[in-house]
DNA sequence: TATTAATTTGTAATAATTACAGATTTAAAA
DNA sequence: TTTTAAATCTGTAATTATTACAAATTAATA
């Protein structure tokens, strides 16, 4: 359970001023390790922040991809979904219930042979996640 | 250079009708490695297809992608970009240039602990490539 | 307190994709 | 070959995520 003061430091470090909703947005995905989607955020911060806009959503995730607060990840081929753990971590997607589970991962393969200087990398495995399988 | 002829025999093989805007689709696909989008795709077969239409290339390429003809590639948050080439490999994207280059890879790492069945696995680096560097 | 800058908000615009129904083409049956 | 049915393609309209933008609000500074 991150702290609102934790992660009002946090912001500042990357040179972002903490306002009400960039620390509400923030402490969202870091209490809730679910790689929500803008919308989702959206209706899960609006009752609390009643004049929350999901213009200030787009904006303020934009902001924190930008800086390094946060990760967009292009899992799903619908929606962006947001990660507030900048770790180096790997992605999986059930392509039945469609939740985002982290998969651990100290550090990504380097190809030998590569055109150019990497500085993001994505890796994201698609199936069928053990609770669906069992399901079944 | 792959032929008309042997592009219908692969769609035969995966149970399609080889149509001619499937054929010109696919025959676009394999010879140019770009990985290029819907509107690209559309731009360079209108003059040659004058009837085509743009809603035939995204349902051909959902068919292509649901059979396993083509893969999907999410490196791009703007547009989806498709690649005629699904056997097992990664892609660099210049955040430049915006061009995506295929990166040889003989198999993906699989993490030890993952929370399901894999089916699909997408690596997508990014970066600025060689070319571009070079330009600075 | 007055002024300026930064942030937020709501609406409108943009753009990618999908839905859908009619037109066309292809294949099959008569 | 002609008729009929099925599959495919096409164009338009609808949907949806995202961005642009200008006004309103809030915070910071003089």
């Amino acid at each position: 359970m991150t702290s609102n003061q934790e992660n009002s430091v946090r912001l500042l470090e990357h040179g972002i001023k903490p306002s009400v909703q960039r620390l509400a947005i923030l402490d969202y995905l870091d209490n809730h390790r679910t790689h929500p989607t803008v919308d989702v955020i959206y209706e899960e911060l609006a009752p609390i922040i009643p004049t929350l806009s999901k213009t200030t959503i787009y904006n303020t995730l934009s902001l924190f991809v930008q800086s390094g607060v946060a990760l967009a990840l292009n899992i799903d081929e619908k929606n962006v979904h947001y990660d507030g753990d900048t770790s180096t971590h790997a992605h999986f997607r059930c392509l039945k219930c469609e939740q985002i589970f982290d998969v651990s991962m100290s550090e990504f393969s380097r190809p030998e042979l590569i055109q150019g200087e990497v500085l993001e990398t994505h890796l994201y495995y698609k199936g069928i996640c053990n609770n669906c399988k069992n399901q079944l």
